[in-house]
DNA sequence: CGCACCCTTGAAATTACTCAAGTTCAGTGG
DNA sequence: CCACTGAACTTGAGTAATTTCAAGGGTGCG
């Protein structure tokens, strides 16, 4: 596993391109001054772990580019994705309440990420409550999107899971088009196998629900409008 | 829907049966003084809904004595339960970080709880670093408990979302018995029919891997290691 | 060129759902 | 005290969806 590291300075902090939507959005320059161990910042290929669950938690990670998925592992060894992260989510939020991580990270693209100790956290939460301010609004948006998980794509039968993770993932995307991850993670994460997974990809594209952009079939251009239909059960 | 209330002053929160468990746990006597507005009582009949997801956020609830599920509705009106909560627990957490409940929280029996305005909670968590700890760790609670619902109940087949539920719910209690909620209930936190619910628990008691100490086919005796190697799949 | 890796497809088997009766039990009122 | 009723649970039979196992394609890379 290849991993590029630059130390950086709060300097860099400060005019980060993601910082409005990070943990350090609302910290001052006195805050900055706080942090007394260094944030590197990471360049992960796609597949490295970023932790693995039950491992004693050093870090924490603000994505700043990228993918990541939090898997726990079932009993036949086999993956169950539990959360996907984008650009400004935190992974290994955890840690500043308990001292192991609860699931396994890894990257499903190449990926950029601030790696932030645990200290450094755990100092800036006592003495800002700037920063204290934003973790709550940190750990409510993962619990909201674990919630959803379990409401939108472990719910229904397959072709309305993969309806409702196309829309999720077309939403925060430029314009109603999607980058699937492979069939094995989409199967992973709608608790369907990989060859039902492919299976009704292959449906909707018959169907011309998604339009293929690539010949890997793994970008497409959604159909937004029937793709909430089938989402809400109407066939 | 019968509510008794029960205005409760500092003092009862301070030998409150369940503080060691609660959001209160580590709070001082100074810290009860910042208590301005009164924290009720609630005696609430099985059905009754404490909040409705969407609405706004005027109260948190701990709970002390029975079972509450927390509830979205799917796009056919069905329900899908996404979490449990027992004495300890908190509904409305998300109420600190947000303006509007996440999701429905439904009593499934009868429930104790104590229902605490935001605005205590707010005042608190700003000048109590002790609440906040609190709060902290009750956040890594619900989502390691979403994470879990995920991993655990919505992934495998019904026998052993089925086991791993019995397991769950056999945890806590004393010795390894079990008070199921309604076949209904049942097949929305597994994601499956109320007869698929039915029938697997039906099968279950067949295989005597649940043994029935009641006639209304809810609480059982449970044989926790067979249950153990149906939820690991192992047949 | 050939080897991986991933995706796709087929066919049979299994699992779960749907629809439609029954059954049981607790509570109600005659 | 007993029939009546409603709600929850159970069961069956047929159908639909999904998994399983197995084989075949496509793409990119050494």
């Amino acid at each position: 596993m290849h991993v590029k590291i630059h130390p950086v300075g709060e300097k860099d902090c400060e005019s980060c391109g993601i910082r409005e939507h990070s943990l350090f959005k609302d910290l001052t320059t006195e805050d900055f001054q706080l942090i007394d161990q260094p944030i590197h910042d990471l360049d992960l290929e796609s597949h490295s772990t970023l932790f693995d669950e039950g491992s004693a938690g050093t870090h924490l990670f603000t994505i700043r580019r990228g993918l990541v998925k939090l898997v726990r592992f079932q009993p036949d060894g086999s993956q169950r994705i539990i959360r996907l992260l984008t650009a400004g989510d935190i992974a290994g939020l955890e840690i500043t309440a308990s001292a192991s991580y609860d699931s396994t990270a890894i990257a499903v693209t190449p990926v950029s990420a601030c790696r932030i100790p645990q200290g450094v956290i755990i100092r800036l939460e006592k003495e800002s409550p700037r920063l204290h301010g934003q973790l709550v609004h940190k750990w409510h948006e993962a619990l909201k999107q674990a919630d959803d998980f379990i409401a939108d794509l472990a719910s229904g039968n397959a072709r309305q899971r993969l309806s409702r993770l196309l829309l999720r993932l077309s939403q925060h995307d430029s314009e109603r088009d999607v980058l699937l991850p492979s069939r094995e993670d989409v199967g992973a994460m709608l608790g369907i196998t990989t060859e039902t997974a492919s299976r009704t990809v292959a449906s909707f594209r018959r169907e011309q629900l998604l339009t293929p952009l690539d010949k890997l079939g793994r970008h497409f251009k959604v159909d937004a409008t029937r793709l909430s239909a089938i989402a809400d059960g109407l066939r």
